[in-house]
DNA sequence: CGTTAAGTTGAAGTGAATCAAGTACCGTGG
DNA sequence: CCACGGTACTTGATTCACTTCAACTTAACG
């Protein structure tokens, strides 16, 4: 099955290489990282590793998307945010040590290269900047985290939490000449998982955003035609 | 006034050295660390930082404690932490620049010691031990914020999150033979703070687990008999 | 001992969860 | 081509936990 992969690390289309990780790595620590990491694929839908799960092994996304969750015994979910190439999976549990604290589930077939939690630290201290680039990505998540407390912490009403999330999401995509565009698969009930709040709570906000022109929706793709009226509601601006 | 404090390095009673930071540092780094960074001291109740700061200097704490909030417009807080003696104040902000993020008061008078962002960042390249326990206490904040998020976001009843405030404290704390000992000298409003809940919610959850034998009292001493008993509550435990 | 901050308690109001019933949308197989 | 089953979405009614407001008590401190 490896052998498959391993030349997964020549690809051309190499988007992982845009990643915080790889920023200024010599050549000398990029060859030795690469001879480390074991590429592999998995399936859609394949948890790569799970929250209770003690942190054993680093995983380098190289190609696809790998959702990455909470979720409590009752069932209840909680999104923290979708990862891409170029990032690596389970970053603070293996500083630290203990659990993963978070589930990672692979969206579609992805490729990943896994990697020893001693080898990565050990790699980490011949190369500084890869040191420090790791220290970037981390404090990446962490800011997410600390984003993501604020609108859940601050006790903000569904539909402020909501228009946060999607002003984050905007931020991501891309600016038309008629405003931002989001392209979101997400189910309601997914979207809910990102602010705490019920499939049918999502539906009345959507509804009531588009009816105050707040949003507009074909389709996976959505349309906000005036980030600062978004904004506003939010309570981001005053006016 | 920083003349005052330029021997606080040459401290006797130095907690700080028992922090994430100074763990199997080398002499070296640890006397280029305490040339660099300059002391000085603040009165209790000073922020050190506010969250719409951009981050340019990182302070190390070496005595007192430090509240670590956030707050929204229109005047509610969230609280974070408090920081001990040995811990970097504003390290996810210094590491990837932007603002701070959060707000950092100091509780009583502190000493702490600064350092502008980019010496730090140099100081790491050159000390791959202090890269790593950076990137450790980086991540310890990560955690942390995580565990948050679950019970914030994961939509619990007030008198969970409080059980589980609790449990979190207490793992701090002292054991004694007649159950856990948490010193807790905050008012109902801050507790309430730190899991989203107003300060009434906190006063009638506290009365009903002084029912239900889950806490005892006594003045700014919590008592907690079982914390088994408490973990079931919480719904952490099964049975 | 008086003044202020913190804690307590009840009553009313509210935002969102939950429950329930129905609709729209798909891909699949007869 | 259309009936079928499954999934997601929609909408209204009800319920519930917590907030908010208000009045009051207790503790803390000069």
């Amino acid at each position: 099955m490896n052998l498959t992969f391993r030349n997964a690390w020549n690809d051309a289309s190499a988007d992982w290489r845009a990643g915080e990780f790889y920023k200024d790595l010599s050549p000398g620590a990029i060859y030795e990282f690469e001879s480390l990491a074991i590429p592999f694929c998995c399936e859609g839908s394949t948890a790569i590793f799970s929250e209770e799960q003690e942190a054993s092994d680093i995983y380098f996304l190289l190609k696809g998307r790998v959702k990455l969750t909470m979720s409590s015994i009752d069932g209840k979910r909680l999104s923290l945010g979708i990862a891409g190439p170029g990032e690596i999976l389970g970053l603070a549990a293996i500083i630290t040590g203990g659990p993963y604290g978070m589930t990672a589930v692979a969206q579609f077939p992805c490729i990943l290269a896994t990697l020893p939690r001693q080898m990565y630290l050990d790699f980490l201290l011949r190369y500084p900047v890869a040191n420090l680039n790791s220290a970037r990505q981390l404090s990446l998540e962490c800011k997410r985290g600390c984003e993501q407390l604020r609108t859940l912490g601050l006790n903000l009403t569904a539909s402020i939490k909501l228009a946060r999330l999607l002003l984050q999401w905007s931020a991501e995509g891309q600016r038309t000449d008629r405003g931002a565009r989001i392209h979101c698969s997400l189910t309601h009930e997914e979207i809910g998982e990102y602010i705490g709040v019920s499939r049918e709570t999502i539906t009345r906000n959507f509804t009531d955003f588009k009816n105050n022109k707040l949003l507009e929706q074909r389709g996976a793709t959505l349309l906000i035609p005036s980030l600062r009226a978004l904004e506003v509601f939010a309570g981001r601006i005053d006016n």
